[in-house]
DNA sequence: CCTACCGATCGGTAGG
DNA sequence: CCTACCGATCGGTAGG
């Protein structure tokens, strides 16, 4: 209501100066990359739904760190919702993109190395750079409507389908004693909580914690 | 602003009626057991935080859910944080006590049988009766005041400091491969997990969870 | 994308 | 604990 936002619109140039569009200048006409501005809002609203949650987040606080007045994200996004199912979509896909990336950059990997490599590959995502996108759809799941939901889920098989073959085959080679499903569950289950005390910031590596992981849950 | 909640409070009873309190009936004088009710609210609170998240619980939804008027919350709690507070409480003090009556009841335990009682003890506050308190600590931490987050900070510290001899004993034993620290960062990471994917309604027991955990992290 | 709004909701309170 | 409210905020929109 008082809130001045960010001190731009307020018509410097009044009826003299040649008509320009208002809001921020752009550079040439061509240049006008909705694609970015939007990309922003997603980047913006990615970082405060990880920070303050989804419903604790308002449309404005999304709009001011993006530089736009509080009516602009509906330019880009028809809803509030809308935008937090473009932000974990875009996380799912780059989740997914990234340990694809990984496993095939592996070389006649055994076993134990591909799920090294998973691992390493879930806490890159979690905490790498660009990292907001992934917990926002760990920890914000409930806060979707039914249908996307549904569409997501279909990114998360995806996702964790990856890891079933690697833990059938250490299953079968005794590397991993607990039922396969079930330790699927728990091993994404113990990295995905690093998001509540992993701190990039505090120097430990992402090395580290992959070997960690990887030994706590592999025999020998 | 229009919304009628219940159908409570209209006034059937004219003056013709002997004066009567509002509300719902008390059975005699001395039953106002305001503890009774406060802790209603709790439940309720615990419950709606743990579905909905605790920004998108209205103090309305709270009410409802415990048969009071939208304002009556406030009697009981001073702000809608201060019962966040309460339920963090609440549930830390419960999973601490049944923890510690886990490792009791153990006659002469080694440190895989107490490992099992822990892991057991966990999965029973995360998803056994009465289990929402738990969960709402686990996911609303964020939504805290930093005074009420330093409080808490103890009592899970109390919790959690119960695993580390276990878990040195086993790291010693060779039960254990991991770091201790990061180990029990990962173990507890991957039963809180469970909040999101077990369903107790399916069936599926908490004793076969706690022995494929401890299968998964223990060598031999 | 900004301006200027609206309608609804929400946490909280005074007074009984 | 209920009644009756208030002030603030919030998602979203019309129109440019």
């Amino acid at each position: 209501m008082k809130a001045p936002e960010t001190v731009t619109a307020i018509p410097a140039t009044p009826d003299t100066a040649p008509k320009r569009p208002r809001g921020r200048p752009r550079k040439t006409v061509d240049e006008r990359d909705d694609g970015n501005r939007r990309h922003e809002l997603l980047r913006a609203a990615a970082k405060l739904f990880r920070r303050k949650g989804f419903a604790a987040t308002t449309t404005r606080d999304i709009a001011a760190a993006a530089g736009m007045q509080s009516g602009s994200p509906f330019y880009h996004f028809k809803s509030k919702d809308v935008l937090l199912f473009a932000v974990m979509e875009e996380g799912m896909q780059t989740a997914i993109a990234r340990q694809q990336q990984t496993l095939m950059a592996l070389k006649n990997p055994t076993p134990v190395e591909q799920l090294r490599g998973l691992v390493r590959a879930h806490f890159e995502v979690l905490h790498g750079p660009g990292s907001d996108f992934i917990p926002v759809m760990l920890y914000e799941h409930r806060s979707l409507l039914a249908r996307q939901r549904t569409v997501l889920a279909k990114l998360q098989v995806q996702y964790e389908s990856a890891w079933n073959p690697v833990l059938e085959a250490l299953h079968a080679s005794g590397h991993l004693r607990a039922p396969v499903k079930l330790a699927r569950l728990l091993i994404l289950g113990a990295l995905s909580w690093s998001v509540q005390w992993f701190d990039p910031k505090k120097g430990a590596s992402l090395d580290g914690l992959a070997d960690a992981a990887v030994a706590l849950f592999l025999k020998e």
